[in-house]
DNA sequence: CCAAAAGTGTTAATCTTACACCCATGA
DNA sequence: TCATGGGTGTAAGATTAACACTTTTGG
Protein backbone atom coordinates (compact mmCIF):
# COMPACT_ATOMS: atom_id res chain seq x y z
CA UNK A 1 0.00 0.00 0.00
CA UNK A 2 0.78 3.81 -1.27
CA UNK A 3 2.86 6.27 1.18
CA UNK A 4 0.63 9.14 1.03
CA UNK A 5 2.94 10.94 3.21
CA UNK A 6 3.79 13.38 0.58
CA UNK A 7 0.31 14.90 0.22
CA UNK A 8 -0.96 14.62 2.89
CA UNK A 9 0.73 15.11 6.72
CA UNK A 10 -2.60 15.21 8.83
CA UNK A 11 -2.90 12.82 12.14
CA UNK A 12 -5.99 11.16 12.75
CA UNK A 13 -7.20 10.14 16.26
CA UNK A 14 -9.97 8.37 17.45
CA UNK A 15 -12.34 9.89 20.49
CA UNK A 16 -14.85 8.06 23.09
CA UNK A 17 -17.72 9.44 24.51
CA UNK A 18 -18.58 6.45 26.96
CA UNK A 19 -21.71 7.16 28.64
CA UNK A 20 -23.05 5.10 31.42
CA UNK A 21 -26.09 5.78 33.61
CA UNK A 22 -25.40 4.38 37.14
CA UNK A 23 -27.25 5.30 40.15
CA UNK A 24 -29.48 7.03 38.57
CA UNK A 25 -26.85 9.16 36.89
CA UNK A 26 -25.35 10.06 33.76
CA UNK A 27 -21.40 9.22 33.70
CA UNK A 28 -18.94 9.52 30.68
CA UNK A 29 -15.42 7.83 31.16
CA UNK A 30 -12.52 10.57 31.08
CA UNK A 31 -9.04 9.86 31.38
CA UNK A 32 -6.30 13.00 32.66
CA UNK A 33 -4.31 13.96 29.74
CA UNK A 34 -0.54 13.28 30.03
CA UNK A 35 1.35 16.08 27.70
CA UNK A 36 1.73 19.54 27.97
CA UNK A 37 -0.25 22.28 27.25
CA UNK A 38 -3.35 20.53 28.53
CA UNK A 39 -1.16 18.40 31.19
CA UNK A 40 -3.48 16.88 33.69
CA UNK A 41 -6.66 18.01 32.49
CA UNK A 42 -9.88 15.97 31.72
CA UNK A 43 -10.16 14.10 28.39
CA UNK A 44 -12.12 11.61 26.45
CA UNK A 45 -10.23 8.47 25.96
CA UNK A 46 -8.97 9.00 22.44
CA UNK A 47 -5.51 7.38 20.30
CA UNK A 48 -3.88 8.50 17.50
CA UNK A 49 -5.12 5.86 14.32
CA UNK A 50 -2.67 4.08 12.99
CA UNK A 51 -2.32 3.41 9.39
CA UNK A 52 -3.12 -0.64 9.04
CA UNK A 53 -6.01 0.55 11.50
CA UNK A 54 -10.09 0.83 10.42
CA UNK A 55 -11.61 3.48 13.03
CA UNK A 56 -13.50 0.54 14.72
CA UNK A 57 -10.32 -1.19 15.29
CA UNK A 58 -9.16 2.03 16.89
CA UNK A 59 -11.94 1.92 19.19
CA UNK A 60 -11.40 -1.41 19.99
CA UNK A 61 -8.10 -0.12 20.76
CA UNK A 62 -9.00 2.90 22.89
CA UNK A 63 -11.88 0.65 25.31
CA UNK A 64 -9.37 -2.27 25.91
CA UNK A 65 -6.72 0.00 26.98
CA UNK A 66 -8.78 1.93 29.27
CA UNK A 67 -11.68 -0.47 30.54
CA UNK A 68 -10.06 -3.82 29.39
CA UNK A 69 -13.42 -4.92 27.32
CA UNK A 70 -14.11 -3.65 23.96
CA UNK A 71 -17.82 -5.55 23.31
CA UNK A 72 -19.02 -2.29 23.93
CA UNK A 73 -21.62 -0.73 21.45
CA UNK A 74 -20.45 2.31 19.32
CA UNK A 75 -21.83 4.63 17.21
CA UNK A 76 -20.03 7.34 14.92
CA UNK A 77 -20.49 10.75 15.59
CA UNK A 78 -18.98 13.53 14.15
CA UNK A 79 -15.09 14.64 12.53
CA UNK A 80 -13.69 17.28 14.06
CA UNK A 81 -11.23 19.23 12.02
CA UNK A 82 -10.49 22.63 12.78
CA UNK A 83 -7.13 23.65 11.76
CA UNK A 84 -5.94 24.80 15.65
CA UNK A 85 -7.99 22.36 17.61
CA UNK A 86 -4.94 20.19 18.72
CA UNK A 87 -1.91 22.10 20.05
CA UNK A 88 0.29 19.54 19.41
CA UNK A 89 0.14 19.38 15.67
CA UNK A 90 -2.71 18.86 12.59
CA UNK A 91 -4.42 16.30 14.33
CA UNK A 92 -8.54 15.90 12.28
CA UNK A 93 -10.64 13.64 15.35
CA UNK A 94 -13.08 11.10 14.58
CA UNK A 95 -15.38 10.79 17.57
CA UNK A 96 -17.77 8.47 18.35
CA UNK A 97 -20.22 7.64 21.24
CA UNK A 98 -20.65 4.32 23.10
CA UNK A 99 -23.03 2.79 26.07
CA UNK A 100 -22.07 1.05 28.43
CA UNK A 101 -23.74 -1.07 31.95
CA UNK A 102 -20.95 -0.99 34.79
CA UNK A 103 -22.44 -4.27 35.98
CA UNK A 104 -23.02 -6.31 33.30
CA UNK A 105 -20.20 -5.43 31.22
CA UNK A 106 -16.67 -6.17 32.91
CA UNK A 107 -14.94 -3.15 33.29
CA UNK A 108 -11.41 -2.16 34.32
CA UNK A 109 -10.68 1.14 35.05
CA UNK A 110 -6.81 1.91 33.82
CA UNK A 111 -5.15 3.63 36.48
CA UNK A 112 -2.52 4.79 34.61
CA UNK A 113 -4.25 6.88 32.89
CA UNK A 114 -6.69 8.20 35.45
CA UNK A 115 -9.32 6.24 33.80
CA UNK A 116 -12.69 7.03 35.38
CA UNK A 117 -16.60 7.21 35.15
CA UNK A 118 -17.31 11.07 36.05
CA UNK A 119 -20.91 12.56 36.63
CA UNK A 120 -22.31 14.64 33.89
CA UNK A 121 -24.62 16.41 36.16
CA UNK A 122 -21.19 18.11 37.41
CA UNK A 123 -20.63 19.81 33.74
CA UNK A 124 -17.01 18.27 34.01
CA UNK A 125 -14.61 20.85 31.57
CA UNK A 126 -12.39 18.78 29.19
CA UNK A 127 -9.73 20.22 27.45
CA UNK A 128 -9.98 20.47 23.49
CA UNK A 129 -13.35 20.40 22.01
CA UNK A 130 -14.31 17.46 24.07
CA UNK A 131 -17.27 18.91 25.74
CA UNK A 132 -18.66 19.61 22.25
CA UNK A 133 -18.28 15.86 21.76
CA UNK A 134 -20.49 15.10 24.63
CA UNK A 135 -22.79 17.93 23.55
CA UNK A 136 -23.10 15.93 20.27
CA UNK A 137 -23.09 12.20 21.83
CA UNK A 138 -25.70 13.18 24.07
CA UNK A 139 -28.18 15.10 21.91
CA UNK A 140 -27.59 12.26 19.23
CA UNK A 141 -28.58 9.84 22.04
CA UNK A 142 -31.64 12.05 23.17
CA UNK A 143 -32.81 12.32 19.05
CA UNK A 144 -32.22 8.15 18.68
CA UNK A 145 -34.09 7.21 21.98
CA UNK A 146 -37.36 8.94 20.03
CA UNK A 147 -37.65 6.55 17.32
CA UNK A 148 -35.39 3.39 18.64
CA UNK A 149 -35.38 1.94 21.86
CA UNK A 150 -32.74 2.79 23.78
CA UNK A 151 -31.42 0.81 27.12
CA UNK A 152 -30.24 -2.78 25.88
CA UNK A 153 -26.64 -1.14 26.58
CA UNK A 154 -27.08 0.73 29.78
CA UNK A 155 -29.28 -1.07 31.74
CA UNK A 156 -28.34 -4.92 33.56
CA UNK A 157 -30.10 -7.17 31.62
CA UNK A 158 -33.10 -7.57 34.05
CA UNK A 159 -34.64 -3.99 34.99
CA UNK A 160 -37.96 -2.56 36.48
CA UNK A 161 -40.01 -0.19 34.54
CA UNK A 162 -38.85 2.13 37.02
CA UNK A 163 -35.55 2.18 36.34
CA UNK A 164 -36.40 2.06 32.82
CA UNK A 165 -38.45 5.35 33.39
CA UNK A 166 -35.63 6.71 34.89
CA UNK A 167 -33.36 6.13 32.21
CA UNK A 168 -35.53 7.67 29.73
CA UNK A 169 -36.12 11.03 32.42
CA UNK A 170 -32.32 11.44 32.82
CA UNK A 171 -31.71 11.28 28.69
CA UNK A 172 -34.35 13.34 27.69
CA UNK A 173 -34.58 15.61 30.83
CA UNK A 174 -37.92 15.32 31.22
CA UNK A 175 -40.27 13.87 33.86
CA UNK A 176 -42.59 11.34 32.81
CA UNK A 177 -46.16 10.05 33.86
CA UNK A 178 -45.45 6.73 34.98
CA UNK A 179 -48.78 5.20 33.85
CA UNK A 180 -48.41 7.00 30.36
CA UNK A 181 -45.05 6.10 30.47
CA UNK A 182 -45.58 2.28 31.06
CA UNK A 183 -48.46 1.98 28.31
CA UNK A 184 -46.59 3.69 25.93
CA UNK A 185 -42.93 1.19 25.94
CA UNK A 186 -44.98 -2.11 26.34
CA UNK A 187 -47.23 -1.20 23.75
CA UNK A 188 -43.96 -0.46 21.42
CA UNK A 189 -43.36 -4.30 21.99
CA UNK A 190 -39.90 -4.74 22.84
CA UNK A 191 -40.17 -6.15 26.46
CA UNK A 192 -41.33 -9.22 27.91
CA UNK A 193 -41.89 -9.85 31.67
CA UNK A 194 -39.65 -11.95 33.82
CA UNK A 195 -41.71 -14.21 36.00
CA UNK A 196 -40.28 -13.26 39.17
CA UNK A 197 -40.14 -10.40 40.79
CA UNK A 198 -37.60 -8.10 42.85
CA UNK A 199 -37.92 -6.56 45.89
CA UNK A 200 -36.83 -3.03 47.12
CA UNK A 201 -36.44 -2.80 50.77
CA UNK A 202 -39.54 -1.65 51.15
CA UNK A 203 -43.35 -1.63 49.50
CA UNK A 204 -45.02 -3.53 46.89
CA UNK A 205 -42.63 -6.80 44.76
CA UNK A 206 -41.92 -4.81 41.29
CA UNK A 207 -41.69 -6.68 38.09
CA UNK A 208 -38.45 -7.52 36.41
CA UNK A 209 -38.58 -7.18 32.38
CA UNK A 210 -35.81 -8.15 30.27
CA UNK A 211 -35.54 -6.54 26.62
CA UNK A 212 -36.66 -9.51 23.49
CA UNK A 213 -33.31 -9.63 21.71
CA UNK A 214 -35.54 -10.02 18.43
CA UNK A 215 -37.97 -7.33 18.49
CA UNK A 216 -35.42 -5.07 20.01
CA UNK A 217 -33.13 -5.38 17.41
CA UNK A 218 -35.60 -5.31 14.56
CA UNK A 219 -36.89 -1.99 16.59
CA UNK A 220 -33.18 -0.48 16.88
CA UNK A 221 -32.53 -1.28 13.48
CA UNK A 222 -35.65 0.00 11.76
CA UNK A 223 -37.16 2.52 14.23
CA UNK A 224 -40.46 2.24 15.43
CA UNK B 1 3.48 22.72 13.84
CA UNK B 2 4.89 19.66 14.35
CA UNK B 3 4.64 17.01 11.52
CA UNK B 4 2.79 14.42 12.46
CA UNK B 5 3.70 11.68 9.26
CA UNK B 6 6.16 9.60 11.85
CA UNK B 7 2.93 8.37 13.90
CA UNK B 8 0.56 8.22 11.03
CA UNK B 9 0.76 7.87 7.35
CA UNK B 10 -2.98 8.32 6.54
CA UNK B 11 -4.56 10.40 3.87
CA UNK B 12 -7.42 12.14 4.94
CA UNK B 13 -10.24 13.11 1.50
CA UNK B 14 -13.46 15.01 1.48
CA UNK B 15 -16.75 14.00 -0.81
CA UNK B 16 -19.68 15.83 -0.95
CA UNK B 17 -23.11 14.58 -1.82
CA UNK B 18 -24.24 17.68 -3.65
CA UNK B 19 -27.96 17.03 -3.98
CA UNK B 20 -30.64 19.16 -6.42
CA UNK B 21 -34.19 18.70 -6.73
CA UNK B 22 -34.74 19.71 -10.49
CA UNK B 23 -37.55 19.04 -13.16
CA UNK B 24 -39.25 17.05 -10.07
CA UNK B 25 -36.00 14.99 -9.78
CA UNK B 26 -33.35 14.24 -7.40
CA UNK B 27 -30.17 14.32 -8.39
CA UNK B 28 -26.50 14.07 -7.43
CA UNK B 29 -23.77 15.79 -8.99
CA UNK B 30 -20.78 13.34 -9.80
CA UNK B 31 -17.54 13.64 -11.27
CA UNK B 32 -15.83 11.31 -13.73
CA UNK B 33 -12.59 9.57 -12.03
CA UNK B 34 -9.10 9.91 -13.80
CA UNK B 35 -7.08 7.58 -12.13
CA UNK B 36 -6.75 3.73 -12.24
CA UNK B 37 -8.11 1.39 -11.11
CA UNK B 38 -11.39 3.11 -11.11
CA UNK B 39 -10.50 5.17 -14.41
CA UNK B 40 -13.65 6.75 -15.84
CA UNK B 41 -16.00 5.44 -12.93
CA UNK B 42 -18.57 8.19 -11.84
CA UNK B 43 -17.47 9.09 -8.35
CA UNK B 44 -17.98 11.94 -5.93
CA UNK B 45 -16.58 15.30 -6.25
CA UNK B 46 -13.64 15.00 -3.64
CA UNK B 47 -10.35 15.62 -2.68
CA UNK B 48 -7.26 15.07 -0.43
CA UNK B 49 -7.12 17.59 2.43
CA UNK B 50 -3.82 19.64 2.72
CA UNK B 51 -2.76 20.15 6.56
CA UNK B 52 -3.34 23.71 6.84
CA UNK B 53 -7.44 23.04 5.82
CA UNK B 54 -10.17 23.13 8.08
CA UNK B 55 -12.69 20.24 6.43
CA UNK B 56 -14.97 22.79 5.57
CA UNK B 57 -11.92 24.47 3.42
CA UNK B 58 -12.04 21.74 1.40
CA UNK B 59 -15.67 21.67 1.12
CA UNK B 60 -15.12 24.77 -0.54
CA UNK B 61 -12.58 23.99 -2.47
CA UNK B 62 -14.21 21.12 -4.01
CA UNK B 63 -17.36 23.34 -4.84
CA UNK B 64 -15.34 26.03 -6.62
CA UNK B 65 -13.33 23.19 -8.39
CA UNK B 66 -16.58 21.90 -9.43
CA UNK B 67 -19.37 24.02 -9.65
CA UNK B 68 -17.28 27.78 -9.66
CA UNK B 69 -19.48 28.46 -6.03
CA UNK B 70 -18.84 27.40 -2.30
CA UNK B 71 -21.63 29.22 -1.16
CA UNK B 72 -23.49 26.31 -0.45
CA UNK B 73 -25.48 24.28 2.46
CA UNK B 74 -23.30 21.97 3.60
CA UNK B 75 -23.79 19.23 6.27
CA UNK B 76 -21.41 16.24 7.12
CA UNK B 77 -22.21 13.29 7.21
CA UNK B 78 -20.18 10.70 8.29
CA UNK B 79 -16.56 9.47 8.09
CA UNK B 80 -15.34 6.57 6.18
CA UNK B 81 -12.35 4.37 7.02
CA UNK B 82 -12.08 0.91 6.22
CA UNK B 83 -8.49 0.07 5.37
CA UNK B 84 -8.91 -1.45 2.35
CA UNK B 85 -11.50 1.54 0.59
CA UNK B 86 -9.30 3.23 -1.29
CA UNK B 87 -6.80 1.24 -3.92
CA UNK B 88 -4.36 4.18 -3.89
CA UNK B 89 -3.26 4.03 0.00
CA UNK B 90 -4.64 4.35 3.12
CA UNK B 91 -7.06 7.09 3.03
CA UNK B 92 -9.81 8.05 4.93
CA UNK B 93 -12.82 9.98 3.93
CA UNK B 94 -15.03 12.73 5.42
CA UNK B 95 -18.59 12.71 3.85
CA UNK B 96 -20.70 15.35 3.60
CA UNK B 97 -23.55 16.48 1.93
CA UNK B 98 -25.11 19.42 0.54
CA UNK B 99 -28.26 21.16 -0.88
CA UNK B 100 -28.19 23.50 -3.80
CA UNK B 101 -30.60 24.97 -6.28
CA UNK B 102 -29.68 24.99 -9.88
CA UNK B 103 -31.87 28.49 -10.45
CA UNK B 104 -31.00 30.69 -7.96
CA UNK B 105 -27.12 28.94 -7.32
CA UNK B 106 -24.61 30.53 -9.62
CA UNK B 107 -23.28 26.71 -11.00
CA UNK B 108 -20.50 26.36 -13.82
CA UNK B 109 -19.81 22.81 -14.12
CA UNK B 110 -16.17 22.11 -14.70
CA UNK B 111 -15.72 20.27 -18.24
CA UNK B 112 -12.20 18.37 -17.06
CA UNK B 113 -13.44 16.45 -14.25
CA UNK B 114 -16.81 16.07 -16.20
CA UNK B 115 -18.91 17.53 -13.23
CA UNK B 116 -22.56 16.71 -14.29
CA UNK B 117 -25.77 16.38 -12.15
CA UNK B 118 -27.29 12.73 -12.73
CA UNK B 119 -30.88 12.04 -11.86
CA UNK B 120 -30.79 9.58 -8.60
CA UNK B 121 -33.76 7.48 -10.27
CA UNK B 122 -31.52 5.89 -12.79
CA UNK B 123 -29.45 4.19 -9.27
CA UNK B 124 -25.94 5.57 -10.49
CA UNK B 125 -23.02 3.16 -9.62
CA UNK B 126 -20.03 4.89 -8.38
CA UNK B 127 -17.07 3.98 -7.34
CA UNK B 128 -15.37 3.28 -4.25
CA UNK B 129 -18.02 3.63 -1.12
CA UNK B 130 -19.58 6.87 -2.83
CA UNK B 131 -22.76 4.92 -3.38
CA UNK B 132 -23.28 4.22 0.57
CA UNK B 133 -22.54 8.18 1.13
CA UNK B 134 -25.09 9.18 -1.33
CA UNK B 135 -27.54 6.77 0.76
CA UNK B 136 -26.45 7.44 3.97
CA UNK B 137 -27.02 11.34 2.70
CA UNK B 138 -30.36 10.71 1.69
CA UNK B 139 -31.55 8.81 4.94
CA UNK B 140 -30.34 12.01 7.09
CA UNK B 141 -32.41 14.43 4.55
CA UNK B 142 -35.25 12.31 4.93
CA UNK B 143 -35.09 12.14 9.05
CA UNK B 144 -33.80 15.46 9.03
CA UNK B 145 -37.15 17.17 7.36
CA UNK B 146 -39.64 15.28 9.32
CA UNK B 147 -38.45 17.43 12.33
CA UNK B 148 -37.06 20.75 10.60
CA UNK B 149 -38.05 23.00 7.54
CA UNK B 150 -36.45 21.68 4.00
CA UNK B 151 -36.34 23.92 0.84
CA UNK B 152 -34.44 26.61 1.63
CA UNK B 153 -31.80 25.63 -0.47
CA UNK B 154 -33.43 23.21 -2.69
CA UNK B 155 -36.43 25.61 -3.86
CA UNK B 156 -36.33 28.96 -5.57
CA UNK B 157 -36.63 31.87 -3.86
CA UNK B 158 -40.55 31.68 -4.75
CA UNK B 159 -42.32 28.44 -5.07
CA UNK B 160 -46.04 27.25 -4.90
CA UNK B 161 -47.45 24.91 -2.44
CA UNK B 162 -47.44 21.87 -5.19
CA UNK B 163 -43.45 22.56 -5.59
CA UNK B 164 -42.87 22.08 -2.02
CA UNK B 165 -45.47 19.17 -1.59
CA UNK B 166 -43.21 17.43 -4.56
CA UNK B 167 -40.13 17.91 -2.84
CA UNK B 168 -41.15 16.24 0.51
CA UNK B 169 -42.71 13.70 -1.81
CA UNK B 170 -39.80 13.15 -3.83
CA UNK B 171 -37.63 12.70 -0.70
CA UNK B 172 -39.40 11.27 1.38
CA UNK B 173 -40.76 8.83 -1.34
CA UNK B 174 -44.25 9.07 -0.14
CA UNK B 175 -47.70 10.77 -1.88
CA UNK B 176 -48.70 13.31 0.22
CA UNK B 177 -52.61 14.45 0.28
CA UNK B 178 -52.76 17.93 -0.82
CA UNK B 179 -54.85 19.58 1.66
CA UNK B 180 -53.58 17.95 4.56
CA UNK B 181 -49.94 19.05 3.51
CA UNK B 182 -50.60 22.68 3.32
CA UNK B 183 -52.78 22.75 6.37
CA UNK B 184 -49.25 21.16 7.88
CA UNK B 185 -46.76 23.36 6.21
CA UNK B 186 -48.99 26.29 6.94
CA UNK B 187 -49.53 25.54 10.60
CA UNK B 188 -45.84 25.27 10.68
CA UNK B 189 -45.48 29.03 10.04
CA UNK B 190 -42.24 29.15 8.08
CA UNK B 191 -43.64 30.53 5.00
CA UNK B 192 -45.27 33.78 3.85
CA UNK B 193 -47.38 34.43 0.60
CA UNK B 194 -45.81 36.73 -1.79
CA UNK B 195 -48.93 38.60 -2.86
CA UNK B 196 -48.43 37.92 -6.73
CA UNK B 197 -49.80 35.10 -8.06
CA UNK B 198 -48.01 32.88 -10.54
CA UNK B 199 -49.85 31.27 -14.17
CA UNK B 200 -49.09 28.14 -15.41
CA UNK B 201 -49.86 27.56 -18.94
CA UNK B 202 -53.38 27.01 -18.15
CA UNK B 203 -56.03 26.71 -15.24
CA UNK B 204 -56.09 28.94 -12.07
CA UNK B 205 -53.34 31.25 -10.99
CA UNK B 206 -51.13 29.86 -7.92
CA UNK B 207 -50.10 31.40 -5.07
CA UNK B 208 -46.76 31.94 -4.90
CA UNK B 209 -44.72 31.31 -1.65
CA UNK B 210 -41.22 32.20 0.25
CA UNK B 211 -39.70 31.02 3.41
CA UNK B 212 -39.82 33.47 6.37
CA UNK B 213 -35.92 34.06 6.46
CA UNK B 214 -36.08 34.37 10.81
CA UNK B 215 -38.47 31.70 11.42
CA UNK B 216 -37.09 29.02 8.64
CA UNK B 217 -33.45 30.03 10.36
CA UNK B 218 -35.37 29.60 13.79
CA UNK B 219 -37.03 26.00 13.25
CA UNK B 220 -34.23 24.75 11.48
CA UNK B 221 -31.96 25.71 14.35
CA UNK B 222 -34.48 24.01 17.11
CA UNK B 223 -36.42 21.52 15.21
CA UNK B 224 -40.69 21.75 15.31
C1' DC C 1 -51.60 -1.77 60.98
C1' DC C 2 -49.20 1.58 58.66
C1' DA C 3 -45.70 3.60 55.72
C1' DA C 4 -43.59 2.85 51.37
C1' DA C 5 -43.35 1.63 46.71
C1' DA C 6 -45.83 -0.56 42.69
C1' DG C 7 -49.44 -1.01 39.90
C1' DT C 8 -53.69 0.29 37.37
C1' DG C 9 -58.06 3.11 33.80
C1' DT C 10 -60.70 6.76 32.22
C1' DT C 11 -61.69 11.03 30.08
C1' DA C 12 -60.86 15.23 27.51
C1' DA C 13 -58.07 17.35 24.24
C1' DT C 14 -55.30 17.20 20.36
C1' DC C 15 -53.59 15.55 16.18
C1' DT C 16 -54.06 12.79 12.03
C1' DT C 17 -56.30 10.92 8.19
C1' DA C 18 -59.50 10.35 4.63
C1' DC C 19 -62.20 12.26 1.49
C1' DA C 20 -64.91 15.53 -2.91
C1' DC C 21 -66.23 19.69 -4.65
C1' DC C 22 -65.90 24.60 -6.23
C1' DC C 23 -62.95 28.42 -8.27
C1' DA C 24 -60.27 30.91 -11.59
C1' DT C 25 -58.21 30.92 -15.85
C1' DG C 26 -56.87 30.55 -20.83
C1' DA C 27 -57.83 28.27 -24.94
C1' DT D 1 -67.95 27.13 -22.36
C1' DC D 2 -65.06 23.75 -21.06
C1' DA D 3 -60.87 21.62 -19.79
C1' DT D 4 -57.15 22.39 -16.67
C1' DG D 5 -54.98 23.07 -12.47
C1' DG D 6 -55.56 25.45 -7.80
C1' DG D 7 -57.74 25.97 -3.74
C1' DT D 8 -60.73 24.73 0.31
C1' DG D 9 -63.42 22.12 5.10
C1' DT D 10 -65.25 18.54 7.82
C1' DA D 11 -65.91 14.45 10.38
C1' DA D 12 -64.20 9.98 12.20
C1' DG D 13 -60.42 7.79 14.17
C1' DA D 14 -56.10 7.64 16.59
C1' DT D 15 -52.95 9.43 19.78
C1' DT D 16 -51.54 11.97 23.74
C1' DA D 17 -51.99 14.09 28.22
C1' DA D 18 -53.80 14.72 32.61
C1' DC D 19 -55.19 12.88 36.57
C1' DA D 20 -55.85 9.65 41.92
C1' DC D 21 -56.69 5.61 44.04
C1' DT D 22 -55.82 0.62 45.26
C1' DT D 23 -52.54 -3.23 46.04
C1' DT D 24 -48.73 -5.44 48.11
C1' DT D 25 -45.29 -5.73 51.22
C1' DG D 26 -41.95 -5.33 55.28
C1' DG D 27 -41.28 -3.19 59.52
Amino acid sequence: MKNLTDFSNIGVSVSISLFCYDGGEKKILTVVNKKQPFKNALTLPNKIMKSDQSLEDVCSEILKENIGNDKIYMEQLNAFGKVYRHPEGRIIDISFYGLINLEKDSVVLNIENNAKFINLETNPELAFDHNEMIDMGLKRIKRRMKYRPLGKNLLPDQFTMKELEGLYGSFLSKKFDKRNFRRRILEMDFLREVKKVQRNSRGRKAILYEFDPKKYNNYSKTGF
